[in-house]
This record gives structure tokens, C-alpha cells and sequence, in this order.
DNA sequence: AAGACCTACGAAAACGTTTGCGTGTTGATA
DNA sequence: TATCAACACGCAAACGTTTTCGTAGGTCTT
């Protein structure tokens, strides 16, 4: 059977359309008779309330709209759960958008799903977004009514709701584990400057150096293009790390900036023939599959993305619900957490 | 500016909506001063058609749901990728629904998607409703006249557009390569039978050693409990997998029909002081990150998930747009495609 | 017996859009 | 000058709901 609605169930039992809505939401209106009549009817053909309508009339769809840089990713993908799970708790569904990395990609997302169909966003910025610094369609967004939460990619210039990650804090504890360690020459694989998180980390590195009265040492630092963290990319990563492991033959841990730098400088550590844990330590961010699975386990910084993920979609939702302009922005710091495993131990 | 509408347009400027919406798409029913004024008004306020009304009209949502059991889940999301890119470029959004592995809310996301939000769906089935066989949720929908695509974990009492795995086949290839290799004793770590994904590659297995006119020795067959994949569980994993080659010292290869079980596998055969590939070759299923980033490289059976939802989404689009009856239904299957690695090499 | 009051239902508007059709005005033609 | 296109625009229905209001008919009160 075909998809029923109320005209069809009025015109098939001899009521009003009106009639058939009050009485299938019990209305004491409509007399016992008719009311049990027209909800067995419903129940019989399967009835639902066509949500489009009702999304069309309440001017709310009950959905909200997440889009990420990339989804083959184990971060983003605890997000969305935490954020699937707050929002389905809650009556809403959740349509995705993947931005790529791409700036053209982000805005065209946002773009199509911004016509009513979402109730609002969270987005964690495509890198792109970040080098051009054009938040242009954030602010459009913003200004037709709609609310957007961002989550871990801060854009300072932006003011709105946000869930962020301690980088600096996250770092900083990480390095500081290696120092009490007994580590004196703690290098850093790190991104190029333009990507916020790969800068507030290598901040937390700096920091971590001067609490223990460490020099930094412009040798120990590798800048990495942020897109060596690809597939693709890998045997440039490893023959990049390599190098820099020749040139620092004293080095005796490896701070990472993310999971895949870090798997890959335990990688070249064990081919140039030196030991993990043993000669250098390794500590990444990001606690995902390989972090899990490494052997050595992967000593590393967890971000809780699937924290972070609720605390976005609650976020959201209330801003949506309670459209109160006066509610000031948050911005609420997902404190991370550092997994101490094999490849740091002493 | 609060979102614009074709009537707040209209009565701005003095005219009538029809007018407004003609004008907008350059009809030559409006003279041209009247047209300019309109669409510069228009692009002024950065107007944009409201898609729910669209779709109420249309009755079309341009919106496909993909429910999965899991989303961080390296296959799923390349699956995700797929359909997001194929959606996309054919005008459609993409929204998601998670089971979790739960026949409840598995039932739960049909029923809350399937009220006009969506046009047809893309779904790999919970456990749950492979161990229940319960399809009434997926039988009712399709009698409301919405298409559904089902991928990866075929149901054979379903008859509908799928996209499947050459599991059998692709299993078999793998442990061939394996007996190229010089393997005698080849070991399988699978799931449950009820979870048809193992059970299949489980029988690839056997065509294989058949082939290579092995005979098949249970000692050899190590069948967990399919939750074992989990993180939470990757300790039992371990100490079962250690279990199961000390019951097989002879053991010289292992097929495993997913990654955690494979790389778990390494680790153990490593763990035991034996060497991989040297003395144990491994190769695994799904060719995600562990795989490629292991100690040494996972040799794998790649399902190319991405090819997968490209082909969902083209199924199911195709559907959605003729809506044919007549259309007789296709099984589509994704070949398999074997990646050699260190892990299996000589 | 006449007014007041329930009871049980229907009409209609509203959400924002598209589109077939109707209509008033203009200019040209016969 | 009367007729007729062509032009430029408005009306209204439709998609499926919800909800306010209106109103028949019946019952009760005095």
C-alpha cells in the first residue's frame, strides 16, 4: 500500500482531514466512536505524519547538519557518534557533509543545507578554510538565523558556540610525561603553521621544554605539510622522517602532532635500527585503532571526540530550542587525556 | 537579515509571488525592469528556496538515509565517502542513521527517516537482525514505495537492488596466495556463522584448500564471538589468538576475515617469538589503516568501500528518479581486490 | 418553552513553493 | 474606431500538517 496521509484516511472513512488529526492524537474533541475507528484504521495502513509537512509548518526540521574535512578518519568519526547519539536522544536526525579539505567543497555544503532543511550546524572547518581565512559563509549562515557550533578547529575571528580540544594543555602534558621519563632530547613532527591545531600543539611542546628549563633546538622541529597525513603521502612521510632521524641521532622521543606522524616515527625509529621504547619514546595525539593496535601500543593524547561530539549536538540543540539572542556564546574546553602505553614507558 | 521568502519579496516590492517566483527563474512572463528589480532585491538579501517546501511540493526530498551498524569503522566510512560523493553530485544530501549493531534502533532510525525526509535508503543490517531475522521493517518500507539498497551483509530472503562483496571469492584468492607462497598449515580466524560476512570468507577458505587439495583440519579454525573486534575486547582477543597458536605450533599462515583479527594475529605470532612473514604469514581483510600503516604491512583483501557506496547511491538514485516497477532488481558485486604485502611475502 | 451550554465535528488559514490559467492594459491592425 | 494579439502580471490550487474558530444538533435548566 502506498503511503497514507490524512486526506486519505478522511476520504476513505467519510470525515474531515481535521477530524482524522485530532483524533489520532486523542483528541477528547472527536467522540469515542470515530476516534477509535480512524486510529484503527491508521494503525491498519501503516499511517505516519509526513515530516516534511510538519517540518514545513513548525518551521523546524529536526535535524541538524555536521560537516567535517574527511569521514575515513577515526577523530571525526567518534564525533559524529556523540553527535548522532546526543541528537537522536533528543528527536533529531543528523544529515553529514564532507567537506574534503576543500574550501569550495565547505561552502557549497553549507549552501544546500542551509535552505531549511537543518535547523543548524557543526562544522569543523576544512583546512583550505583555515589558509584563506574566508569565514564568509559562517557569518551568512549566522545572520539568516541560524546557529553553528565549531568544534575543534577554533577560528578565533568567529563568534559563536564552540567545543574545542586543549591543544596547548594536551601537548604540554604529553611533553612533560616524556621529560618524567628521563628524556633530554624530545623532538616534535608537527604541520605547517596555518593549521591552528598542529601551531597550538607545537605550543604545548614549547611550553612543556621551558617547565623542564629545556633549550629548544630549531633541529629538533619538523614542519611537515598538512597533507603528509594521507595515504598517499606515506613513503614521503617516511623518508621525511627518516631524514630527520639521521640528522638527530641524539634524539631520545618523539612528541607527534597526530597518530599517523606518530605510527610512522616509530616506524622509521625501528628501521634505523634503534628501539621502541628503549632508545626513543613516542607519544602521538589522536587515540584511534593504530594507536590501539601498534606495537608497541602507542603511548598518546585522547581527545574524547565522542565528548565532544555530545557537548556540540547539546549545544546546538539548545540554541535552537531556546532562541534566546541574549544567551551568551560558550565555548567549552574538552579536557584531553593522556594514554600512557608501551612506547613511552621507561 | 532573518531568512528571506518569496512572499516577504513580494510584498516588499509591491508585487505578487508568482511574480517573484517567475521572475527568479527568468521567466519571460515578467518584463524585464520588473525582473532585474526582483532578482537584484533577491541576490541582495541572498534568497534561497526553501527546500522543505520544495520537497513537500516535489514530493521529493533529494535526501537519501544510509543506516549502518557502525560508524567508526574504517569500511563503513569509505562506503560513506562513496555515497556522499555520488549523492552529491547528483543533487542529493546524505543522512545517516546508526544501529549500532541493534536491531531496535535499527527499526527506530527506518521509521523516524522513512516519513518523507528521505527518498530510499542505503543499509548494511544490525547483527541483531541477521541473528534475528527479523525484515519486517525493511519489507514495510518497501511497501510504502520507498527503494532500498542493501550493501555488505547480504539478506537473501530480501528481494530489492544490492551491492555485495565477492566474499567467497576474495577469501579464496587470499589463502591461494598463501599456498603460492609455500603455506602447508593454514590457519583461519573467523566469527559466528551467523554473521554471513565470516561465514562466506570462512567458505572461500575452504575452496581454496580444496583447490590446493589441503585437507581441512578443524584444530585449525579459530571461531570467535563477533564482538571480539571491539577495543573493550582486545585483551580476550589477544589471550585467544595466543591460546590458538600454542595449540598449533606448526602453524605457517593465517587467513583472517577482518583487520582487528589479523593484526591482533601479528602481534600474538610475535609475541610468541615467532616472526611474520618468516616463520607466519598473516593476511587479513579490509584495507583500512591498520593494514597499511602495521609492522610490517598487512597483506589484505581490499572491498573497496568506496566503490561500494558509489554504486549503492547510483542504484538507489536510479531507482528514485524512474520509478519504474518493471525495473527488474540488481545485485551488483564489488570484486574483491588482493593487496600484497610484507606480511605475506616470502 | 426558550435560552444556555455541551458535544462532535468541519472550515480555513498557515508554512513556502511552483505553475496553469485568467485578466487587464497596451499597441497594432482592419 | 472596434477587434485582437501580445505582454505583464495576479489568482488559486496543490503538497500534508496542525490548530483556531465556527456551528450544527442535542441536552439541560428554569
Amino acid at each position: 500500500m502506498p503511503k497514507m496521509t490524512l486526506k486519505k484516511i478522511a476520504s476513505e472513512l467519510e470525515v474531515s482531514i481535521s477530524t482524522v488529526s485530532k483524533a489520532l492524537k486523542d483528541s477528547h474533541e472527536i467522540g469515542e466512536e470515530t476516534r477509535k475507528k480512524i486510529q484503527a484504521f491508521a494503525a491498519l495502513y501503516n499511517y505516519k505524519p509526513n515530516n516534511i509537512a510538519l517540518s514545513l509548518k513548525n518551521q523546524r526540521a529536526h535535524t541538524i547538519g555536521i560537516i567535517i574535512p574527511e569521514i575515513v578518519h577515526h577523530f571525526f568519526t567518534t564525533v559524529i557518534q556523540g553527535v548522532e547519539q546526543e541528537a537522536n536522544a533528543r528527536g533529531y536526525n543528523v544529515v553529514i557533509g564532507l567537506s574534503d579539505e576543500s574550501f569550495a567543497k565547505e561552502v557549497h555544503n553549507m549552501d544546500t543545507l542551509a535552505n531549511g532543511s537543518i535547523d543548524g550546524f557543526i562544522i569543523s572547518v576544512a583546512k583550505e578554510t583555515l589558509l584563506k581565512k574566508d569565514y564568509h559563509h559562517l557569518r551568512e549562515t549566522m545572520n539568516q538565523g541560524m546557529p553553528i557550533v565549531i568544534f575543534d578547529r577554533d577560528l578565533p575571528d568567529i563568534d559563536t558556540d564552540k567545543v574545542v580540544v586543549d591543544d596547548v594543555r594536551g601537548a604540554r602534558t604529553a611533553v612533560s610525561y616524556l621529560v618524567d621519563q628521563g628524556c633530554k632530547r624530545i623532538g616534535i613532527i608537527t604541520t605547517n603553521d596555518h593549521v591552528n591545531v598542529g601551531k597550538l600543539r607545537y605550543m604545548g611542546y614549547q611550553k612543556a621544554l621551558n617547565d623542564a628549563q629545556f633549550t629548544e633546538d630549531p633541529k629538533l622541529i619538523l614542519k611537515l605539510d598538512d597533507d603528509m597525513d594521507s595515504v598517499s603521502r606515506s613513503e614521503d612521510l617516511g623518508a621525511a622522517i627518516s631524514n630527520y632521524l639521521e640528522d638527530n641521532s641524539d634524539l631520545d622521543a618523539i612528541f607527534a602532532v597526530n597518530e599517523i606522524f606518530a605510527i610512522a616515527a616509530m616506524n622509521a625509529v625501528k628501521q634505523s635500527g634503534k628501539q621502541v621504547p628503549e632508545d626513543v619514546k613516542v607519544v602521538g595525539f589522536t587515540d584511534g585503532l593504530l594507536s590501539k593496535y601498534a606495537q608497541p601500543p602507542l603511548a598518546t593524547v585522547s581527545q574524547h571526540g565522542h565528548e565532544m561530539g555530545k557537548r556540540a549536538a547539546q549545544l546546538l540543540i539548545n540554541r535552537i530550542e531556546n532562541d534566546d539572542p541574549d544567551d551568551a556564546y560558550q565555548t567549552l574546553v574538552v579536557q584531553t587525556e593522556l594514554i600512557p602505553r608501551a612506547s613511552a614507558a621507561k
